[in-house]
DNA sequence: CGAGTGACCGCAA
DNA sequence: ATTGCGGCCACTC
């Protein structure tokens, strides 16, 4: 189907879209699946101006710190997570065991 | 049309 | 370990 470059950003969105709830997931991760390991700036940038619909709460870099420009700052991404049952602990959560991968066994 | 920015990542020194 | 720079795509001025 018509791929035609699909434009990344509708990619990234498409990902950020499927994760489920109390996983998490990296920029780089994102970019990577999209087709630019690189453009995990890219991905930044549609969360500012993409869709605010999209959990990008789930979203973090790739040591497990919350984003920056996030609503409220990492203290909303923090507790929205919580809510989910992921335990951010100072801004971070542990992205060893919630990191979800879609191709993942 | 050209240049700059952006919620990042990876490598080099 | 920390600091600095380049890179990628899309959008704005």
């Amino acid at each position: 189907m018509d791929q035609d470059i699909p434009t990344f950003k509708k990619e990234v969105v498409n990902i950020v879209m499927a994760i489920p709830k109390g996983r998490l997931m990296t920029y780089g991760q994102i970019a990577a699946l999209a087709g630019s390991p690189r453009a995990a700036r890219i991905v930044g940038w549609i969360a500012h101006f993409g869709d605010p619909n999209l959990p990008w709460q789930r979203v973090v870099s790739k040591e497990g710190y919350l984003a920056r420009g996030y609503p409220g700052g990492v203290s909303g991404n923090s507790k929205a997570l919580a809510r989910e049952g992921v335990i951010a602990e100072d801004y971070k959560v542990p992205i060893d065991r919630l990191l979800w991968w879609p191709v993942e066994k």
